[in-house]
DNA sequence: AGGCGGTATTGAAACGTGTCAATGGCGGTG
DNA sequence: CACCGCCATTGACACGTTTCAATACCGCCT
């Protein structure tokens, strides 16, 4: 009959309530506060919204709140799986509440972290679960100052009188690598680190010392450290050769990386050169991400709660927005070793 | 001095005008065209922006605009490092025109899908890149006539009348992984696919009886084709025992998996029964992500440009942002096959 | 001096929504 | 019958921007 479909002009809340006959405010009413408004009109005004197919705009909605209804998560490279296990925590739990999380990726790099924290501030998001670079938290407390509540998350620190955060015990996770080494008849041990001044794998590196000073055998001469540019598979594999060398009669029996994805590229240098892991080095790796279990041997790893992370992290965030004199709170992980075909005990 | 930091009411445009002491007209000049101000003035808005530091409201923005700048991409895993990478090219290429990305996660389930759609269209996203989910296309045509450009990424088809799309010839891949097999003298080869009736899994199997057919040699008889619940990992090992079954004689000698996920899980799998590629069963692959490198033995698969994929995407959506009356376009890549340890000639 | 052209700036009007005090209608009670 | 209270609905305003026609300013030419 009539032209239907006017793309013309989008079709907003009044044209909803040109058709239903009602006041803006009531068609308002009927999608924020439905209980206020009476069945009959109700209807017609649902009526209205399908036939114009309307659908609102979070624009106008959100500049009226003064807040977006979606909360940002920075995290440091997609294409690592122990991030995207993370993301998959928080967006669980923000689906919950009804919240979108976007997903922003600061590729390991401080200044698309600062964009990314600019863009939240632009938005007025909810809140936002950071993972900082560097562990540089300048952007994190930026965006608290600019009124975004932010939970700090896995790396980076900052008291708990700041902000909220959730961590895993680094330590404990270096020590645990090492008792299991140790059991292992191992006293010879690489740690493959990442960039040098990484907080993270410092810690990791303590808890290894650590550990190996807990039964009496010195660190210092113990333990060598090798650092690659980057914590992923392809400088672990080139890392290789430096791990191997290290003076004759020096070569290690074990590597611990900082990382999974440094101990997979390990176990392919490993291979390209026809050795292989565990009988010329027992390789352990750090986060248990999917690919550590489906190697050849499965990756012996210090495996952390990604998921439970990522549900902790965003749990905290919606504590703090429902509740408005909230005190922060400090969530802290344990990992876990898991043994699997990488490590064996020392034959040398 | 004064209370500098007002954490009260926010800082609007509004502020910086009164402290600059021009309108607020002149600010958003400040902001979004800058030569249209003169030197001095504009310094001292600047100045004015620095001291309060005024973060802009995109709500503000975007209501007025009508638009937001940020465009969205709707991808079915984002634990499947295949899609991670495809978004890294998105972003590269948003990047370049100064937009953001937000990242939503189907998880291969179409209420999410819809939930996605509905979302992007709340906020008049500028844009959506969607790889739609059993290619299913409805809510990308929907968000099409709610005014959001949206591009087809990977999955399903329209036709080019409708919208731009980029993919790879997935009858080509299985033709390539079938000419490959066969040179390796394979000719009892299970198909191991994804859930019933996924478009994509059914074309690469099609790409495989026709390479075998090409030859001479009758798909019929020499495939079998393998139902999984879904394209994971776990899925892939579970399915081991079914691919090895098949009757006294049937046995497969090569087993062609619909994903890379899968894949992997075959290869675990066979170790967990003592067995091992390619001496017991040649293993091929589809996408190549990062794992299947990683693995020993490598997986020889049927490599899909992902990065690439998302930076064309991208393109296209630029493109059709740019250009009011631009004509679809439709980008094909071939895929290309990786040899690597897997596959072994047959020699049974 | 008056007028002209150009540039820098202003003021007001939108954009689409949520809120809230005010209004209208209606049934019930004194 | 007048009054009250209740509920559903309305109307107007505010949110922070951008835009655009209108204005003010200034120097220059006639």
């Amino acid at each position: 009959m009539e032209p239907s479909e006017r793309a013309d002009r989008p079709v907003g809340i009044n044209d909803v309530a040109a058709r239903a006959g009602v006041s803006a405010g009531t068609v308002s009413n009927v999608l924020n506060r439905p209980e206020r408004v009476s069945e009959a009109t109700r209807r017609r005004v649902e009526r209205a919204i399908e036939e114009l197919d309307y659908v609102r705009n979070s624009s106008g909605r959100n500049l009226r709140s003064g807040r977006s209804d979606s909360i940002g998560l920075v995290v440091l490279d997609v294409t690592n799986p122990f991030f995207t296990e993370v993301a998959q925590g928080v967006e669980d739990v923000a689906a919950e509440d009804g919240l979108a999380v976007v997903l922003l990726n600061s590729a390991e790099r401080s200044d698309r972290q600062r964009r990314s924290a600019r863009l939240l501030a632009e938005q007025r998001a909810a809140g936002a679960v950071v993972m900082p670079v560097d562990g540089d938290t300048a952007d994190l407390l930026w965006l608290r100052k600019q009124g975004v509540s932010g939970v700090l998350l896995d790396r980076g620190d900052v008291g708990p009188e700041v902000a909220c955060s959730v961590s895993v015990d680094n330590l404990a996770g270096g020590a645990a690598a090492a008792r299991h080494l140790i059991g292992l008849g191992h006293e010879r041990i690489t740690f493959l680190s990442g960039p040098e001044g990484l907080e993270q794998c410092r810690t990791r590196l303590q808890g290894l010392r650590e550990g190996l000073a807990e039964v009496g055998i010195d660190p210092e001469a113990a333990v060598r450290v090798v650092h690659t540019a980057q914590l992923n598979a392809e400088s672990g594999e080139k890392a290789v050769e430096e791990v191997l060398a290290g003076g004759p009669g020096r070569r290690p029996t074990a590597v611990f990386c900082a990382n999974d994805q440094l101990a997979l590229g390990v176990l392919k240098g490993l291979g390209e050169r026809g050795l292989s892991a565990p009988s010329d080095l027992s390789v352990v790796g750090y986060d248990d991400v999917a690919p550590a279990s489906l190697v050849h041997p499965g990756l012996t790893t210090v495996a952390q709660p990604k998921y439970e992370l990522g549900c902790a992290a965003m749990r905290l965030l919606l504590g703090e927005l429902h509740d408005p004199d909230h005190t922060h709170e400090r969530v802290r992980y344990t990992p876990e070793l898991v043994v699997r075909g990488s490590t064996a005990v020392n034959r040398r």
